[in-house]
This record gives C-alpha cells, sequence and structure tokens, in this order.
RNA sequence: GCCGAAGUGGUGAAAUGGCAAACACGCUACGUUCAGGUCGUAGUGAGAGCAAUCUCUUGGGGGUUCAAGUCCCCCCUUCGGCACCA
C-alpha cells in the first residue's frame, strides 16, 4: 500500500504538540546558548491574511528555526500593532466597537493564519498595543521623552488629512496627499500639537548609519535623504531703509554670495508685513493669497515655473556694498531654514529661471578656467575658480567657502551653520483609538503630567461616539476630559489628542524582553540580555517611517539609561513584495484584497498544506526580490513533498527505517559502498555543506537551499532505480546491509536540513521512520547536522580544455593534478592538437581542478 | 531633475572573473492505468545538419583580461525612493 502525502493528516497536530511541549520558548537568563533575537515587523490586525502576507513570516521562521538548531538560545516574538484609524473606520461601517473588531481580528489571525503557517513563536511574550498593560508603558516612556524635553508642545504648521479629521505627521504624507487616502490632498494648518525632537538626534542618526552595514543600501540612503544634512552659512544682509531689520538666509554656497542680485522670503515668513511698501502691497497680498491655494496643486502638477512680487524694499549686501530688492516666491519655503534665500542667479538652477523671468541681473562670481564669461546660458553648479568677488578672486571656489564663512564670523556678518530637511516628529491625532496622552491641562499650573501611580490614562470603551467628524472622540466625554489637576487638585482638562500608532511600534521589540512586567516597561536586565535584534525581517514599505522612530527611540532611551544599545537592529532584510495578475486591471500587482488578486491561507492550506506554501514562498525568488503567487508552482513544492513522503513511507513499511534500525546507528562504510552508493554518500554531505551555507545569514539563499534538496532526492530516487526498483518504490527490492544504512544515512539527513523550511512533513517523517525515538525528541530540538568536507569532493572530476578561451574538449582527470600534469594532459589531446595546428602556444593557463586554457 | 535596484530560455530563476541556463513550472514521448489524474523514466535555449558535429546566445555599444552574465565607461528600458530643502 502506498501512502498518500495527506498533510491535513498531521500538520496541525504538531502545532499543538510544539505548543504543548513549549518547545519555542526563549529563555531569559540561558548561560550555555548564545541569544539570538529574530524579529519580524509585527502586523496590523486587519482581520485577513493572504498569502502574500505569509512571505515575511515564513522568511523569519526559517531563520529562528535554523538558529534555535544551531544551537542558539532563540526569542522570536509576536504581537499587534493594534491601535489605529482602520478600527475606527470599521467601527463606523460595521456598528461595531474597535476593541471588540480588533480583538476578533487578533484571534483569527493567530490561531487560524500564523499558527497554521507552523511559526515558531514564542506566544507568552505576545503584545497587544491597545491593551492598557502595554500602553501604559506607552505612556510612561512618552512622560520621560516629557521630562527630558523630547516631548513639546509648539505651533507650527502641521499637515492636515480631511479625510482622517486629524493632523499627520511629515512622513505620513506622500506626493502632498495622506499615506492612507492617496486621493486626498493634505492641507496646511497652523497649529498647536505635541512633537517629538527626533532633529535633536539627527546628526547621530545620520552618522550611525555606517554602523548598519548588514542593512540594505536603499534603506540607509533613503534614511540618509529624508535626513538631508546641508552644510553652509547663516548670513545676515540688513534692510536698506530699516537698519535695524536684517534678514538671515541660509546657504550651502557662500561661496556665491558676491553674485546676489535680490533675496526672495517664503510668503508666509512674518517680515513680509513689515517690509512691503504701500505701493507694492496690494500685489503683495493678492500674491499672497494666491500661495496659499497654490502650493499644493503645484506640487501635483511638478509644474516650476516661477512666480514671485517685489517687495519695494532693499537690502544691502555686505560684501560687496550691493543694493538688491527684496521678493516673495513661492519656491522659498518657509518650513527649511530661515524661509529666505539669497538669489544668485549665475549659481544656481532655481534662481537663474528667477532671474530670467523678471530681468534680474546675472552676475557670475565663480568660472571654470578664472575668467569671466560675457554671458550664462544657464546656471554653473560646479567648483571653479572665484571671479567678481573683491579680496577672495582668484581663490578656488571650495576653498572661498571656508574663507567666507570665516569672514562673515569675524565680522558679525554670519556663521557656519548646518541645517538638516528632517523635521520634528508631529505626534497628536484627533483620533479615538489610539493610546492617550497622560498629560493635563490646569489653568494655574500648565501643563502637568499624570504622575506615574496614575498611569495608565484608560481609554475609555464605554460611551464613545465615533462619527468621524471634526474633533478628537475623546473631547466629547467629560467624564474623560474633567479631572483634578495632579499638582493643585483643582479642576482641569485632560489632553484628548491620542499618539501617532507609531509611537507603539517604536519600542515593541524591547517590551518582548518582558512582555509581561506589571511593573516596569521592561527590566533592565532582560532588555540588554536579548537587545539589539540580530535579525529584523520586514517589508521595505517601513524603510523611513517605523525604522527612524525605532532607531530614534533606542538612542533617546540610551541617553536616559533605560537601555544600553546604540542601534535596535543589527541586521535588516527586507523581503521582496508578493505580486499575481489582477483580473481587474490585467496586470501583475502587489497582492491586496481591493486589486481582487488574493490567494487565501484557508484555502490553500487545506489543499496543499502550510509546508507546500512555505516551501513555494521560500523557492520561487531571491528574497529580496518581487514574487509572482503561482498555483502551478506552488503545486510543484507539494509534488516534491510527496516525492519525500513515499520515499520515506516506502522505507518504513519496507522494514529498513525502523526505530530499531535507526536506533542502531549503523554509520555509512564509504569504502564498502559501489561506485553509485559512494556518489549518493557524497550528495548528502554535499547537500548539508550547500544547504547550511545557503541559510547562513551572509546568503539567506532560500531558493537554492530548496533547489539543492530538490537535488537530494532526485538523486535518491535515481539510486534506487540503480538498485533495480522500476517504479521508484523501495517495497519489494533487496538492499544489502551498506545500501540500507546509506539510506537511513540520506533520510536523516535531508529530513534534518528541510526541517526550517518544511517543519511539519520533517517531523511526522522523523516521528514515523523512527529517529524521534533514537534522538530523544523533536526533530526542530536536534542538532544541525555536519558534514565530511573530503566526501564533498568528487576524486574524478571533468577538466574543460580550451584554446583563447573557447572551450575545445571536456575529459575526465582525476582531482588534485598538477599543473605540469594538467598542461601534458591537454597537450596530449587530440582535438587541442587539432586546434592548435602549427601555430605558437604563447601561454598556457591552468585552474586546478578546472580548466586548462592554451593561448595561440 | 537627483539617488537607488534590476534587465539571462516559453515562464519563475541558477551561476567565489573559469563548462551559461542548476532547480522548478510548462511542454513532448514512453511506462503504469479500462480511462483520466497521480506516479516513474527520458527529452526540452536558438539555428544548421540524416548524423557525428558545428555556429550563435545573458537589454544595446565600447573597454580591461588568457578568460566577462559577473569588472570599468557610455546608452536604452523597467521598477522604487526623493523632489523648488537654498
Amino acid at each position: 500500500m502506498v501512502s498518500q502525502y495527506v498533510p491535513q493528516d498531521f500538520e496541525e497536530k504538531w502545532q499543538a504538540k510544539w505548543e504543548d511541549a513549549k518547545i519555542y520558548w526563549a529563555n531569559d537568563d540561558d548561560k550555555d546558548r548564545p541569544k539570538y533575537y529574530s524579529l519580524v515587523m509585527f502586523p496590523y490586525p486587519s482581520g485577513d491574511l493572504h498569502m502574500g502576507h505569509m512571505r515575511v513570516y515564513t522568511i523569519s521562521d526559517v531563520i529562528s528555526r535554523t538558529k534555535r538548531m544551531n544551537g542558539f538560545n532563540v526569542l522570536n516574538p509576536m504581537g499587534w500593532d493594534a491601535f489605529g484609524l482602520p478600527a475606527e473606520n470599521a467601527a463606523m461601517s460595521r456598528k461595531m466597537h474597535p476593541e471588540g473588531w480588533t480583538k476578533q481580528n487578533i484571534r483569527f489571525m493567530r490561531d487560524e493564519q500564523l499558527k497554521k503557517l507552523g511559526t515558531s513563536f514564542d506566544w507568552r511574550r505576545e503584545v497587544t498595543t491597545c491593551d492598557s498593560d502595554y500602553y501604559h508603558w506607552t505612556q510612561w516612556l512618552f512622560l520621560q521623552f516629557f521630562k527630558h524635553k523630547l516631548a513639546v508642545r509648539k505651533e507650527a504648521p502641521v499637515n492636515w488629512c480631511p479625510t482622517c479629521q486629524t493632523v499627520l505627521a511629515n512622513e505620513q504624507v506622500e506626493n502632498g496627499a495622506c499615506w492612507r487616502h492617496p486621493e486626498t490632498t493634505v492641507e496646511q494648518r497652523l497649529m498647536s500639537q505635541w512633537f517629538l525632537k527626533i532633529t535633536d538626534y539627527a546628526e547621530p542618526l545620520l552618522a550611525d548609519l555606517d554602523k548598519l552595514e548588514n542593512w540594505p543600501t536603499s534603506v540607509r540612503i533613503m534614511q540618509q535623504n529624508w535626513i538631508g544634512k546641508s552644510e553652509g552659512a547663516l548670513l545676515s544682509f540688513v534692510v536698506e531703509s530699516k537698519p535695524n531689520v536684517q534678514i538671515s538666509v541660509f546657504t550651502t554656497r557662500p561661496d556665491t554670495v558676491y553674485g546676489v542680485s535680490y533675496l526672495v522670503l517664503a510668503p508666509e515668513n512674518p517680515l513680509v508685513a513689515k517690509l512691503t511698501t504701500p505701493e507694492c502691497k496690494a500685489a503683495v497680498d493678492k500674491y499672497i493669497e494666491e500661495a496659499k491655494h497654490k502650493t499644493e496643486l503645484d506640487r501635483m502638477t511638478g509644474e516650476k515655473t516661477k512666480t514671485g512680487v517685489p517687495l519695494g524694499t532693499h537690502v544691502v549686501n555686505p560684501f560687496n556694498g550691493d543694493i538688491v530688492p527684496i521678493w516673495i516666491a513661492d519656491y522659498v519655503l518657509m518650513n527649511y531654514g530661515t524661509g529666505a534665500v539669497m538669489g544668485v542667479p549665475a549659481h544656481d538652477e532655481r534662481d537663474f529661471a528667477f532671474a530670467k523671468t523678471f530681468n534680474l541681473p546675472i552676475t557670475e562670481v565663480i568660472s571654470p578656467d578664472g575668467k569671466a564669461s560675457a554671458a550664462l546660458e544657464e546656471a554653473f553648479l560646479e567648483q571653479g575658480t572665484m571671479v567678481n568677488s573683491g579680496k577672495f578672486n582668484g581663490l578656488n571656489s571650495a576653498e572661498a567657502k571656508k574663507k567666507i564663512i570665516e569672514y562673515a564670523a569675524e565680522n558679525k556678518l554670519g556663521e557656519g551653520r548646518t541645517n538638516f530637511r528632517l523635521r520634528d516628529w508631529l505626534i497628536s491625532r484627533q483620533r479615538y483609538w489610539g493610546c492617550p496622552i497622560p498629560l493635563v491641562h490646569c489653568e494655574k499650573c500648565g501643563i502637568v503630567p499624570v504622575p506615574d501611580e496614575q498611569l495608565p490614562v484608560v481609554l475609555p470603551i464605554e460611551g464613545v461616539e465615533i462619527t468621524g467628524e471634526g474633533g478628537s472622540p475623546l473631547g466629547r466625554m467629560d467624564s474623560f476630559v474633567k479631572v483634578a489637576c495632579p499638582t493643585c487638585k483643582g479642576a482641569a482638562r485632560r489632553e484628548t489628542d491620542t499618539m501617532d500608532t507609531f509611537i507603539d511600534s517604536s519600542w515593541y521589540f524591547l517590551r518582548y524582553a518582558d512582555a509581561k512586567n506589571p511593573k516596569e516597561a521592561f527590566a533592565n536586565a532582560k532588555v540588554n540580555y536579548w537587545m539589539p535584534v540580530d535579525q529584523y525581517v520586514g517589508g521595505i514599505e517601513h524603510a523611513i517611517l517605523h525604522l527612524l522612530y525605532s532607531r530614534f527611540f533606542t538612542k533617546a532611551l540610551r541617553d536616559m539609561k533605560l537601555v544600553n544599545c546604540d542601534e535596535p537592529f543589527t541586521n535588516l532584510l527586507s523581503q521582496g513584495m508578493v505580486t499575481k495578475f489582477s483580473p481587474q486591471s490585467g496586470r501583475i500587482e502587489k497582492m491586496s484584497k481591493s486589486r481582487g488578486n488574493v490567494v487565501g491561507t484557508t484555502d490553500f492550506f487545506k489543499r496543499y498544506g502550510a509546508d507546500a506554501a512555505r516551501l513555494f514562498t521560500l523557492f520561487a525568488a531571491p528574497v529580496e526580490a518581487e514574487l509572482e503567487w503561482s498555483e502551478e508552482g506552488a503545486v510543484g513544492q507539494y509534488r516534491f513533498l510527496g516525492r519525500i513522503w513515499r520515499f520515506v513511507t516506502d522505507l518504513v513499511e519496507s522494514g529498513i527505517l525502523d526505530p530499531k534500525a535507526v536506533g542502531a546507528t549503523p554509520s555509512v562504510v564509504h569504502d564498502n559502498l559501489d561506485e553509485k552508493g559512494k556518489s549518493l554518500h557524497s550528495l548528502v554531505h554535499k547537500t548539508i555543506k550547500a544547504v547550511t551555507a545557503d541559510l547562513s545569514a551572509e546568503r539567506f539563499n532560500f531558493n537554492t537551499a530548496i533547489a539543492r534538496c530538490h537535488e537530494m532526492v532526485n538523486g535518491l530516487y535515481k539510486y534506487l532505480q540503480d538498485c533495480g526498483s522500476e517504479n521508484g518504490s523501495t517495497i519489494g527490492v533487496e538492499f544489502t546491509a551498506d545500501q540500507k544504512a546509506l539510506f537511513i544515512f540520506a533520510v536523516k539527513n535531508l529530513l534534518l536540513v528541510l526541517a526550517p523550511m518544511a517543519p511539519h512533513i520533517s517531523e511526522e517523517l522523523w516521528e514515523q521512520a523512527g529517529f524521534a525515538a533514537a534522538e530523544k525528541g523533536f526533530i526542530h530540538m536536534t542538532k544541525w547536522p555536519t558534514f565530511d568536507e573530503t566526501l564533498t569532493f568528487d576524486n574524478q572530476i571533468e577538466l574543460v580544455l580550451q584554446v583563447n578561451g573557447k572551450i575545445v574538449n571536456k575529459v575526465s582527470a582525476p582531482r588534485g593534478l598538477g599543473k605540469p600534469q594538467a598542461e601534458e594532459l591537454a597537450m596530449g589531446d587530440n582535438k587541442i592538437r587539432t586546434r592548435i595546428g602549427t601555430q605558437t602556444i604563447r601561454k598556457v593557463i591552468v585552474v586546478p581542478d578546472k580548466l586548462v586554457n592554451v593561448v595561440i
């Protein structure tokens, strides 16, 4: 009777057994094994994961399982990023409370999806960010930031999404639109909001990117650009008609200061009102009004024609005494630098376009050859020699930059300055389903932090009205708002905004180290034992947002002495996205519900099992590349598992694999085997070697690891045929004792190297074949196999013979042939001799055990 | 515009500067089967040839090298990020 591979018969059985045996529990004080913190980005509990989502969990699980088998004390936790807007939206459309909806989704995703994929999480450490035992400590950490003046309230122009009815962080605005609503243009509003001072850490966040050698280059560069460091100077220009008013500009090119032909202020700059002459007022007011409405539209269309109006006043260039006009123009941004720039048309593309439009003078001050040209065709942006620049003439512009900064500082005209593009992190949200900001507004005492012993400030569950209309729902609840001031006990109001959910996810990896601690966010000893994370796996969409915020949190908490690492994630792996043909668009697109191209997990697991899903996901593309889901491809892996299943169960039925035979552990004697047996024995050692290397952190070549397993299984069937089997079954075939020992050895090692990738079938066959009894335990707790290096090389190799780099012949040769012998072999070869003919041999290249190249 | 990644059979892909196409999907044939499926085996880059065999082939063009898919330069295409940041 041929046994059929039916994964549904045993996958859930093993999931339950692993859980009962607690084999994936990490040990907080293991002194014998090195620690390994394996982390996967925790999901938002949106309700239903599809096969596209499963890729990341599969990858992270394989890494965790491999490390566990290699003797590491592995921490592999999971949790839920459970606060956020979709829960409120679902609440409105389904008339369900956000909490109920979220908890229901978590239950399904954990029990029906992640567990059924065969993941090896330590569920004791599960964290849910919307639970008060978690957000208690989010609030406590916020107060630490507040006490260290890293959480501040300030009035600033902020991004407002009319659809979300809340403000957004800079990082949550994409192409001028809300990250959740690409069709909704974000509005600018001047509001007083809470910010975390991430800009205080701009320099270390940038500098320490160099330490993250094992992060994808693209992520590092994206962060570098986002932080956007510019070095230059702040220069002051005195207003001609008002000598007590100075306009300060930031420039990266102080070396071009002799070429200034005008100054431009941002339309929102408060100086505009003061400096506009009565004659110009009407035009300026009109321009400002237009600019208010134009900015976003302008950005959407990408049009970059220059507009502006003069204010009627002038400034004196302190370097050369030139008197130049002041303009306003919307190409100058209020929230970068000083909201004012000096216009140097000869050496800046934008200034050049502006000067051309308004017919302003273009003065060349840097020249490629040291000679001033008659008229410039376009702005000259490179370094060169100073001209028209008084006493700096003749200097190299890079040199002049330093000299001019020095000169400005000595004469109180300015100073060197570094500017960052990074803005402070706006964290207030006028929404309900988030972590309450633990502060109280008291008329007498001002802003008062909620004392530690009164934490958490509980998010009210009962009596909330979620309407989706303006203002925080919490603000409409008197029972929440009205509170006694912690300091003076007088009547006071609670802060009603909640925190950006990215705060919740900026420290969850720290909480995992001590997930259930009721007394503190995490015990020092535990967090410092586990941190930093050794391997983080997640999507590239978090390249800036989550990864930058988490780095900031780690550095701030380090300075508060709460953790002692500089960087949270030592190694980062960004898996590629999963795509599939979308019948809606007729194109191959990212798998998602809205595109109608999802493959459900439950459905797939029922038909082919979790192991086949895992193998296909790992096999179909390299880990960082895009992966197109294909049913046929997945079925291919299902067939491969069936081949293993039949091979092993037949051996069990033939009595070759049973606990007794396996327990006696007859070791394979290489020299006793026939040629084909030797070659199979070698194949086993080669496979262990190759898979070990492919699964290592240096490679993560899961696709080729599986290909090596395929090759080994093909080799097993081939050998079976050589032994006289006609239909690929071992049943009814006579084997020698040495052959039986070889099969036992081969199957055992195949199951071991396959275990991290296909955990269920490996565990099931491990038991059926008797290895579980012999080795006393689960395959996932068994030590990773070793190999004999000498058996991974063939004794007889194929030597490639070339003439002028072209292959002429391939001959069999013993391994380890010396260079003279190899050369002699080549020269004795008929084809080579014919090819050379009478021509003179100029050179012979010998690559030992590979090739001989004769150059003529 | 600037920055980054990639381009290899019918398809997904593999290849420390040293045999291009491993492995898988698909397809073809044979065996198994009443039949279909499953399963097992063999074949499958393109072109020429009865055949042995020969020629060509890693987006395009140059270069370095005994030897280039791989290294260098230029160009094209696709995808991703940033985008009036002074």
